[in-house]
DNA sequence: CGGCGGTACTG
DNA sequence: CAGTAC
DNA sequence: GCCG
């Protein structure tokens, strides 16, 4: 039944994008300092004023939050992804509005216009309804060197949209009665690397936890084949398939723990969770389903619904939608929980909790989960696991609820409150944060956890979710049940996995200890992601 | 082909 | 209950 | 996308 449900709204969906798209082809214009030569000659004109264009904040243009005049996506030089390339449209003038408008963008992002084609020419973007045989008749040569680019202009689109140069030999690109690339598979696709712009002032983007410190091998000998696979995940969660986007993230997961490099097929055919890598194609997420659905408590549905009403920003949804107050945090904060914080402010935040709860008790200890547990630079939100060694639940939720949210918020730390423990019982506390002095809202969780269930608990918000999904399977298919409280066995399951009787408790309190019966061996929290 | 973790909070 | 978050 |  979900499944119907969600064929419904995939197709819902795509009619709306597509509108979406039309909508934005004919009033999207993107004025910019980026002058090119072609430019001038694309459109006429207005010259002069364009060339002293300042660069400005850099926000997210997306959410159109700040500016009114949505137009003025100025583009900075490390935002021209296609700098350098020169680009010939098949067909090659700007007649129709939409060709007109593929080729002002492609400017717009760095590339040059070659009217006439050469041997300058880096990449040919065919249109849709155009084939191989249609070029190369039209160009009357033989055949097309093998150093050039032929895409469809799919190509380009998605590249704006991920804002990187995309692997072009993808199936999704192929120009359709293209001579085919004869590799497949692994091999095809892992000399793939997007081609690095050489700009002057290359910032590195650290990524590393930077965790190594013994005689680890610190670089996996498939890093390539990762690097692409996680390119794919991160192609299919734009494209709204989020099965496909743990598929891959499956894989990239049993790469990562091998030490050899794979290279052939079949060898990636006997790997558990990896198989054939092929390609398949999907049309990208609207992109502003995609902000709508960034804002915290908006999801598909609503974000799908508002997409219907025709908002197209987040300042729109700000001033006439109906928000739930919640959400209404979520927009007034919206770049601010996007925004993931470094280490050390994590970590402010985190001793700012610890102290606060330790001058009501000493005893309880609070440590801080997620991404930053695993060892990760920077994390998106702040998950603080409470505990206390020889109190129970109710102690803790209720000197939580009780004394610190009040202290805390009167303090000004604690800036909102959008998810509270609903009864004695509750074990969750989620909200926003702010250091003094600062302006920026952080998204803070309390996990409430009574000693004898700290195992599991620290299982539950350390791991990554993939990570703790193929625990829990492994847990179900085991006849056990894994959750945050603890590890179960002797559960029955019905159809499907329906679970129709509790089990009994195995492990709750040792971490280590359910890793063993569920038979996985140990590592440590910085070994928990994909 | 159908299934894809398991739970807690909001409205 | 559906929707959302973790 | 992979698995049973």
């Amino acid at each position: 039944m979900a499944t119907l449900k969600d064929d419904e709204r995939l197709r819902e969906k795509r009619a709306f994008y597509d509108s979406f798209r039309l909508l934005q082809d004919e009033n999207d214009e993107v004025p910019d300092r980026g002058l090119q030569a072609s430019r001038t000659a694309l459109r006429g004109k207005k010259t002069a004023e364009q060339v002293s264009v300042a660069p400005t904040a850099s926000a997210t243009p997306t959410t159109g939050k700040r500016k009114r005049d949505g137009r003025s996506a100025v583009l900075p030089l490390d935002q021209q992804i296609f700098r350098g390339l020169h680009f010939y449209f098949f067909p090659n003038n700007d007649k129709n509005p939409a060709q007109r408008m593929r080729i002002t963008k492609a400017i717009d992002y760095g590339a040059l216009w070659v009217k006439d084609f050469d041997n300058t020419v880096t990449h040919i973007l065919v249109d849709r309804l155009m084939d191989y045989a249609m070029l190369i008749k039209f160009l009357n040569i033989k055949t097309l060197p093998s150093s050039l680019v032929l895409v469809t202009e799919k190509w380009q689109s998605d590249c704006i949209a991920w804002k990187a140069l995309l692997e072009p030999a993808q199936e999704h690109f192929k120009v359709s009665g293209a001579p085919t690339t004869s590799e497949k598979a692994v091999e095809a696709i892992v000399h793939a690397q997007a081609p690095t712009l050489a700009t002057e002032s290359d910032k590195s983007l650290e990524l590393k936890p930077a965790a190594h410190k013994g005689g680890e091998k610190s670089d996996s000998p498939n890093a390539s084949t990762k690097a692409i696979l996680q390119q794919m995940a991160d192609y299919y969660g734009q494209v709204g398939d989020e099965w496909r986007v743990r598929a891959y993230r499956k894989a990239i997961a049993t790469l990562r723990n091998l030490n050899h490099k794979v290279s052939t097929k079949e060898e990636a055919l006997a790997l558990p969770n990896v198989g054939d890598l092929d390609s398949a194609c999907a049309e990208p997420r609207d992109q502003v389903l995609q902000t709508f659905m960034q804002i915290y408590g908006v999801g598909f549905v609503q974000a799908s619904q508002w997409v219907r009403e025709g908002y197209t920003t987040i300042d729109e949804l700000d001033k006439k939608a109906k928000l739930t107050p919640n959400q209404g945090i979520g927009i007034d904060h919206y770049e601010d929980f996007l925004i993931r914080k470094p280490r050390t402010e994590v970590e402010q935040h985190g001793a700012i909790v610890r102290k606060t709860l330790q001058s009501v008790n000493k005893d309880f200890v609070v440590t801080i989960g997620g991404s930053f547990r695993r060892g990760a630079a920077t994390s998106g939100d702040i998950d603080c696991i409470v505990t206390h060694p020889h109190r129970d639940i109710k102690y803790i939720s209720s000197t939580m609820v009780d004394k610190l949210v009040p202290h805390l918020t009167k303090s000004g730390f604690l800036t909102a409150a959008l998810a509270v423990t609903s009864k004695d019982d509750g074990t969750k506390w989620h909200g926003a944060s702010c250091l003094p002095g600062s302006k920026i809202w952080r998204r803070i969780d309390f996990m409430l956890v009574p000693p004898e269930q700290l195992g599991a608990a620290m299982i539950a918000f350390t791991d990554n979710d993939i990570f703790n999904r193929s625990l829990r399977l492994l847990a179900s298919n085991k006849g056990m049940r894994l959750n945050q409280r603890g590890l179960y066995k002797g559960v029955m399951r019905g159809k499907g996995r329906e679970k129709l009787s509790d089990g009994e408790l195995v492990e709750g309190r040792d971490e280590k200890e359910i890793f063993e019966v569920l038979g996985v061996t140990w590592r440590p929290p910085e070994h928990r992601a994909v």
